[in-house]
DNA sequence: GTCGTGTGTCATTAG
DNA sequence: ACCTAATGACACACG
């Protein structure tokens, strides 16, 4: 079959060709199975990536160059591939561009909003218009976030819920305790409340379904369409329609926006539940039970010892545990070993799985830079447009610098004049002087000698062709050089029109075929027919005449194809170079967003640090990173296991993320 | 003389 | 069956 033979050989090596420049893997079932025609087509059917599409009949139809060859189905397939790149370059690891700002605020006794912890560390980008403690609670939840901070966070990119320290005063403490309960003041040793732990050792139901707000946040965080909502941020830490303190604390409102820019004025640990559950497993719902009595709700309680504990705390960002950070933030607190055991939410991960990867890998930015302009400098395809070019044709440069201000015919007419086959004028039609060198450019579809400006390749050509004539028809026919060099435009363009076949027309002249090979040759079969029957000829003549005519085709086939091979490898380097420019600007993209998923990471190490360091049991003593971690559960709860349990936990996790890339 | 390139031609195939 | 386009292969001319 023919489309077998062709694509199997001339497309298929040209893609082959093309892909292996760009060090791309092709996904041939991808594309099969995906209905994108181009390759299908190649593989399949018609492709003007190397077709036989007649676009000589296209150039003889439309003028030529008018109706430039790229092929639209060619282009289709590479804005197909090139998509395809985007989303294999990102592998799944684009985040948003996310910055956590999280602020942790305690409020007097007098229910104005102080910082009565200066800022341990945490930067606080936007802390001004909390530490003053001068606005008054509603006034910080109604007016501080939206206004202190939800304007000049609108940048921050992570979910950052808000955090109240004071949260049963708006929220009754009714069946669950606060965060504030674990966490006493650091003037004075707190008990844990017998509820403290009841929420998770007693399973107690939550009324809100923590586990979809977590999965709108990390659709919301998937999708970087976090938005701010201010009033969550500040006022509505605690879902307004529920009684239960603990939910109040440590979930999400059932309506309440995640927001990118989240200030958390008013923060407290409650708030956390937001952070927490753009972090922790959903596994949780297992360990709230399990974890028995080792388990520790983070609860407020309803003292003030919450804020003077985690007053004026930023908790800017999201709680990573040190193994995904890479980074500990040495200035605050007790350094935290895997404080959250690996129970980072597995769409999380997958998230920055990639950038766990880079980064562990060494793939840092700045090598990523480097991989770029080894990529740029070293990928083996050498694009600029002064190089592509040159191998297509060396000698379309010479010729291009040598006879570009030379006109075509004026080449020609050069080249044939020198030569030494000088052609009388033969009939009356036009076969003036025979010039076949001068006449090889007419007959390959391009009629106007000014589109030959864009075959500079052929320009220097100047063979003779006629090696196969006898020697007595060689010397007489052609015009003198200097007749030639006077001839007008007109007797050129006749001269373009009549002269090739220089062999054919010899023969004929020597037959004395009464008809130009022209007609021969570009009669259609009909009117070739009735030409002949007008005649008396011979069988040799007709059989002259048949292959002066089927040569003269089979000439111009011969030069529209080569033409279309040319015009095939141009498009393909062209396309080369197209897919070049995507795949730098592409990881030019990743390593920005690997250095944004850094920062992230960096903010939420931190602020896991903060808040752990503030942590004190009912003795007053701070839990020991080596025995206790941060958790979040699936319901939102923020609890403190210990560590072995938390381990196990990121040891399950990671088996489940290594499954679900399997 | 050799090599690369351009061209013409033949044979073949498919539409 | 014939015509034609397309194309691989080959030979030749030329620089």
């Amino acid at each position: 079959m023919l489309s077998l033979k062709k694509y199997f050989t001339e497309g298929l090596i040209q893609f082959t060709i093309l892909l292996s420049l760009i060090g791309v893997r092709v996904d041939v079932d991808t594309y099969l199975n995906s209905h994108l025609p181009p390759l299908r087509e190649i593989f399949l059917g018609q492709s003007s990536a190397y077709t036989q599409t007649q676009f000589h009949n296209l150039r003889n139809t439309l003028d030529g160059y008018v109706i430039h060859p790229k092929s639209v189905d060619l282009d289709y397939y590479f804005t197909a591939r090139r998509l395809l790149n985007q989303v294999r370059a990102l592998d799944r690891f684009q985040v948003p561009t996310t910055e956590v700002s999280a602020w942790l605020v305690h409020r007097d006794s007098e229910g104005s909003v102080s910082g009565a912890q200066p800022n341990t560390g945490i930067a606080l980008e936007n802390g001004s218009g909390l530490q003053d403690g001068t606005v008054p609670d509603n006034e910080v939840r109604e007016n501080g976030a939206e206004q202190g901070f939800g304007e000049e966070l609108e940048d921050l990119g992570a979910v950052a819920p808000p955090m109240n320290g004071d949260l049963t005063k708006e929220f009754p403490a009714a069946d669950a305790p606060s965060l504030t309960e674990v966490l006493p003041s650091e003037s004075g040793p707190s008990t844990v409340p017998d509820g403290l732990l009841s929420p998770l050792l007693t399973g107690t139901e939550l009324p809100f379904d923590l586990e979809q707000q977590w999965q709108d946040l990390m659709s919301i965080m998937e999708t970087q369409g976090m938005e701010v909502n201010s009033t969550a941020a500040a006022g509505t830490l605690y879902d307004s329609t529920g009684g239960d303190i603990l939910n109040a604390n440590y979930s999400l409102a059932p309506s309440t926006p995640i927001n990118q820019n989240v200030s958390l004025h008013q923060a407290s640990l409650g708030s956390c539940t937001q952070d927490f559950a753009s972090l922790f497993s959903s596994e949780m719902e297992n360990l709230s039970v399990a974890g028995s009595s080792a388990l520790l709700q983070l609860v407020p309680d309803n003292s003030t010892g919450f804020n003077t504990t985690f007053g004026s705390t930023n908790l800017s960002g999201i709680f990573f545990p040190p193994q995904l950070n890479g980074t500990v933030n040495e200035t605050s607190g007790p350094e935290l070993p895997d404080p959250l055991g690996g129970l980072l939410d597995e769409a999380m991960l997958d998230e920055i799985s990639l950038m766990d990867l880079a980064t562990e890998e060494g793939f840092n930015p700045v090598q990523a830079s480097r991989l770029e302009e080894e990529f740029d400098s070293d990928s083996g395809l050498s694009l600029d447009s002064s190089h592509s070019p040159a191998s297509l044709s060396s000698s379309e440069a010479s010729s291009s610098s040598s006879s570009a201000s030379s006109s075509f015919s004026e080449e020609g007419a050069v080249g044939y004049n020198s030569d030494s086959e000088n052609v009388d004028v033969e009939d009356a039609e036009g076969a003036v002087g025979y010039q076949p060198e001068y006449s090889k450019f007419c007959r390959m579809s391009y009629q106007n000698p000014s589109q030959l400006q864009y075959l500079p390749y052929l320009e220097h050509v100047g063979h003779n062709h006629t090696y196969n004539m006898a020697p007595r028809t060689l010397d007489t026919d052609e015009p003198q050089p200097a007749t030639m060099g006077k001839k007008s435009a007109k007797d050129k363009q006749a001269d373009f029109l009549d002269k090739q076949m220089s062999r054919d027309e010899h023969r004929a002249r020597a037959m004395k075929i009464p008809f130009p090979n022209e007609k021969i040759i570009n009669l259609p079969v009909e009117e070739f027919n009735e030409l002949l029957s007008k005649y008396q000829l011979s069988e040799a003549q007709l059989s002259l005449i048949r292959d002066i005519r089927r040569r003269g085709k089979n000439k111009m086939a011969a030069q529209n194809c080569r033409k279309r091979k040319l015009d095939t490898i141009l498009n393909l380097e062209r396309d080369v170079e197209d897919l070049q420019r995507d795949k730098s600007k592409l990881l030019r993209e990743k390593v920005e967003f690997l250095r944004s998923i850094r920062q992230m990471k960096q903010k939420v190490q931190n602020l896991y640090q903060e808040v752990f360091g503030r942590l004190r049991d009912e003795n007053g003593q701070p839990y020991s990173p080596n025995q206790y971690a941060l958790q979040y559960a699936s319901n939102g709860s923020v609890i403190l296991i210990p560590r072995s349990l938390a381990d196990q936990q990121g040891r399950r996790q990671e088996r489940k993320q290594k499954d679900r890339r399997k």
